[in-house]
DNA sequence: AAATATGGCAACCGCGGGTTG
DNA sequence: GCAACCCGCGGTTGCCATATT
């Protein structure tokens, strides 16, 4: 069995620490965040109770987590969202719902709590203003789901493909659509953190073909057309930058499909490629900046299917207005 | 100027799933 | 196989700053 732990079974801190002190919590004070800054860079992410008991906090280590990955970590992009990124978040809650690690997954430099506070925020309420006009949807009245926050805005074909797959109150989508939603989502091209988002008119995102097909852009409005959203698939060149897509499809040594991230790992093609990167998940550097969440984005692997019957039940959705080959 | 309302953000809570011994 | 442990996620809460009355 495992050492002794000082967190509850459920996952939950305790109040005390093994030396039986009080735990603290609330903000945390500057000292505090020294030490845990301190202690990441000089000895990289391991496990989080011991690195709040290595680093001297009297935090458990959920916290320290958190304070890590949410204030910390030196690959964070400050300052407000732009708003291409502001667009990218609407859509792709839109396509994901609430999935926020998703989302940042996305959008490097931002978080999913730093998204999630945006969204409950701000565009929730703006795109409720926004929704004012009546929809078709306007008498459902849970909020929470992307076909409502949308309401006039979502198209009546991609408010039937909400109401098909994205309805996370409910029960999860099926593999089936999250394969769906993954091929949809996989022409979106990671933004690029060293870019000034605010500063980018015709080079990152008006101009590339992945973005255009996707509608965001679109002269449309806010959600064009789809059509062509699953064209090339092979990521986009924005610039002198080439955006892989965040995943794509491998088969597996037993013939089953599987979705794999698949971000180029040669340098010259990897828009971070001041990041040191390598398979061993031991690596300091890649879990120090926690790069890994976005290289390998989190894990998207969302299963194993057979590859007939996933292209088969995708080829027949009916919203869908394309073919699989 | 004081009281109140609102917004934004940081952090906590509880759960589920994966890993380990 | 099981239980302890760890991690990550989404929801929620609480605090502080700012705006409004």
């Amino acid at each position: 069995m495992r050492k002794p732990e000082k967190s509850t079974a459920n996952g939950a801190c305790s109040n005390t620490t093994s030396t039986g002190s009080k735990l603290r919590k609330g903000l945390w004070s500057p000292e505090e965040d020294d030490k845990l800054m301190n202690y990441m860079l000089n000895n990289g992410q391991g496990c989080w109770s011991d690195v709040a008991r290595n680093a001297g906090l009297q935090r458990c280590g959920k916290s320290c987590r958190l304070r890590w990955i949410n204030y910390l970590r030196p690959d964070l992009k400050r300052g407000a969202f732009s708003p291409q990124e502001e667009e990218l978040i609407i859509h792709l809650h839109s396509l994901l719902g609430n999935r926020w690690s998703q989302i940042a997954a996305r959008l490097p430099g931002r978080t999913d709590n730093e998204i999630k506070n945006f969204w409950n925020s701000t565009i929730k309420k703006r795109l409720k203003n926004s929704s004012s006009v009546p929809s078709p949807n306007a008498s459902d009245s849970s909020s929470d789901q992307p076909r409502d926050v949308m309401g006039g805005l979502m198209s009546m074909r991609e408010q039937g493909l909400m109401a098909m797959y994205m309805d996370s109150s409910s029960s999860p989508p099926s593999i089936q659509a999250m394969a769906a939603l993954n091929q949809m989502i996989e022409p979106l091209p990671m933004l690029e953190p060293s870019v000034d988002m605010t500063s980018v008119n015709s080079g990152c995102f008006n101009a590339p073909p992945c973005m255009t097909q996707v509608g965001i852009l679109s002269a449309e409005g806010l959600y064009g057309d789809h059509v062509g959203l699953l064209g090339g698939g092979g990521g986009c060149v924005v610039g002198e930058q080439f955006f892989p897509p965040v995943e794509s499809i491998s088969m597996g040594e037993n013939g089953n499909k599987t979705l794999e991230n698949t971000f180029d790992r040669n340098p010259n093609n990897n828009p971070y490629n001041n990041v040191i990167i390598n398979n061993n998940s031991s690596n300091k550097v890649e879990n120090m900046v926690g790069v890994g969440n976005f290289w390998e984005g989190e894990d998207l692997r969302i299963g194993e299917w057979n590859l007939e019957d996933l292209m088969r039940d995708v080829s027949s959705f009916p919203f869908l207005d394309f073919h699989v080959e």
